[in-house]
DNA sequence: CGTGTTCCTG
DNA sequence: CAGGAACACG
């Protein structure tokens, strides 16, 4: 090991002396042609894609590419950086480190890079801040993050709102035509300089294979030396073109996608708030319908529970009648698309729905449901459960830290995302694995899952790859890492039966009586299965949800629905709409002690 | 056909 | 917790 990594230290600084100079001029290219793009374009989030993959080139050059997904605190403007922490992190890191080792060498032009970079982020922010001061637009900037839907979503709005939304926009229609007509303008340029730049960026690496070399070094400098020893020199240079092109046709429709944005936030006639929280009938015909709620679903998960009170009144109305039909395997997926885009906050559209013996006391509960990473000053966590005192003295103050806070990222950053991560699987699978490697999970990713699992039963394999973003996925980890949360899931649900046939048992008649605290041995059991060091805080939601759980498992054999061999299923469908929002920290690969010191 | 899920088994 | 079967879904 040691005798390949100095080898290839050797490598990489004799390459890095001869291609000094060729670096630098490359360098200043790419700043020149920087500083045309200054002049020309007003920055809009598109702009903020170059921005992060720009920026993410300084953080991988600082970080070695591995810390960056920690939230970073001090920076001014969370909101924006977090969210595309992932993708610029993921994607930069393959493409761009050749680069973060050029500016290493020439600080001033590194500064210079630095402070153009500051000064695009600031008129990006101004931008930002100035739509979202616009008249209206805080049904705008909610609704915006559902745009997908929005266009499938018929606009029910009561004729005296539409009248006066109407005449807000006629008010200010001409001066947006113009906006828009000038945006357009902007961002057509803005898509031209993006080429120019994107052919810059890869005649770099198309003109020199001594970069090339470098790229692919740099690209698997973080697996095992084994593996790099072992690759041939062509391995990856199909794959790095590969990769070229994948790039460039992802800048490409990610800038067509943000024109179309723009005009489409500016077209669309501001929504009332009525219209964000949709009725029930709708809601519920989104989830069955739209084709493309799971991409949706996973690019909203960045900001869902941060603008939205999050929602047990959405399970609440889950129409369990389907229950009945209900004999296969259930497609869970749908959870985040009724639970973390529309928090439907109609306490009348529930009448009817809510299963009655889990919801006596039919307004307090629709007031709403606090997800506990989120936390509203408006509501009150489990208003509607009859609480007992221990449950209500015992850590109350669940801080909201982890609050990602973050504007959309655009799908088609996301989907650059995934084709990269998909990429550097390619490239990994040219490599040969050797014995050892240490590639898998270890113990302490397992601690993590168990973790993670007080706060989401079901993750998506997109989210656990961004969770695990220190593991090399392959479909072999993948499905290990599901096949973990979906264990998890079997023992949890197999205590909530024991436990709700217990109280049966125990002569527990009604639903209420039943309350999960941190006293309850079910929360003592689960606690020692996936807390066994007991070291960790587990989130009030997670007795909240257990206790949901636990009542529903309870009401189901009390009706008697236990008779039907997938009984199950309805529950399981009510329990993965619950999943909250996984904090932050459990982004960063040692989070494991991170949280323990804590 | 690949993926995700449950169920069963060890 | 892993392996495998069975199933559903896009």
């Amino acid at each position: 090991m040691n005798s390949h990594h100095s080898k290839k230290q050797d490598v990489l600084e004799c390459q890095e002396a001869q291609l000094g100079e060729a670096k630098s001029n490359v360098l200043r290219k790419l700043l020149k042609s920087g500083s045309s793009y200054e002049d020309n374009i007003i920055p809009f989030s598109g702009a903020t894609i170059i921005t992060k993959l720009l920026k993410s080139n300084k953080a991988t050059r600082e970080t070695g590419g591995r810390e960056s997904v920690i939230p970073r605190n001090a920076e001014p403007e969370p909101l924006q950086e977090d969210t595309c922490s992932n993708s610029s992190q993921e994607s930069a890191e393959a493409y761009l480190s050749p680069l973060g080792k050029i500016s290493l060498n020439h600080l001033d032009s590194e500064r210079l890079n630095e402070e153009y970079l500051q000064a695009k982020r600031a008129r990006v922010e101004n931008i930002i801040r100035g739509m979202n001061h616009l008249p209206n637009v805080m049904a705008t900037s909610i609704g915006k993050d559902c745009d997908n839907r929005e266009n499938k979503r018929k606009q029910k709005l009561p004729q005296q709102q539409q009248h006066s939304f109407q005449q807000l926009v006629s008010t200010h229609k001409e001066q947006k035509v113009e906006e828009r007509r000038q945006l357009k303008l902007q961002l057509e340029d803005m898509q031209k300089q993006l080429r120019q730049l994107q052919e810059k960026f890869f005649q770099i690496y198309d003109s020199d294979d001594g970069m090339n070399e470098h790229l692919n070094q740099n690209s698997v400098a973080d697996r095992s030396d084994n593996e790099i020893a072992d690759l041939g020199p062509g391995c990856f240079l199909d794959e790095a073109k590969h990769l070229a092109e994948t790039l460039k046709q992802e800048l490409n429709s990610a800038m067509s996608q943000v024109v179309d944005t723009v005009v489409n936030v500016f077209l669309k006639p501001p929504r009332p708030l009525l219209q964000v929280f949709p009725s029930l009938e709708d809601h519920f015909a989104f989830n069955r319908n739209n084709p493309d709620f799971h991409t949706a679903n996973q690019r909203l998960q960045c900001f869902g529970n941060v603008i939205f009170p999050s929602p047990l009144d959405s399970f609440v109305g889950v129409p369990l009648p389907c229950a009945n039909d209900q004999t296969e395997a259930l497609p869970l997926v749908v959870r985040k698309s009724a639970s973390e885009h529309h928090q439907s906050s109609d306490p009348g559209a529930q009448i009817g729905h809510s299963h009655p013996s889990l919801h006596p006391s039919s307004l307090s509960e629709n007031t709403g449901f606090i997800s506990p990473s989120f936390c509203h000053p408006f509501s009150l966590p489990l208003a509607g459960y009859s609480f007992q005192s221990t449950l209500g003295a015992s850590s109350t103050g669940y801080s909201s830290k982890d609050s990602p806070g973050s504007m959309d990222l655009s799908r088609e950053t996301t989907s650059l995302r995934t084709k990269m991560a998909s990429s550097q699987h390619l490239i990994r699978s040219c490599s040969p694995v050797l014995p050892g490697s240490t590639e898998g999970l270890s113990p302490n990713h397992l601690k993590k899952a168990k973790l993670m699992f007080f706060y989401t039963r079901y993750p998506s394999s997109s989210m656990l790859k961004m969770y695990f973003c220190d593991v090399k996925f392959n479909r072999c980890i993948t499905s290990q890492l599901i096949k973990w949360f979906s264990n998890f899931r079997e023992f949890y649900y197999i205590q909530m039966e024991k436990f709700a046939r217990q109280a049966i048992n125990d002569g527990v008649a009604a639903v209420d009586d039943i309350i999960v605290s941190r006293d309850s041995e079910l929360y003592k059991v689960l606690n020692m299965h996936y807390n066994k060091e007991n070291d960790f805080e587990v989130p009030e939601s997670f007795l909240e949800v257990s206790q949901i759980t636990l009542r529903e498992f309870f009401s189901a054999i009390v009706a008697s629905r236990d008779v039907d061999p997938s009984w199950k299923k309805a529950i399981y469908k009510v329990i993965c709409k619950l999943d909250s929002e996984v904090p932050q920290i459990f982004k960063s690969a040692n989070c494991v002690q991170e949280l323990l010191q804590e």
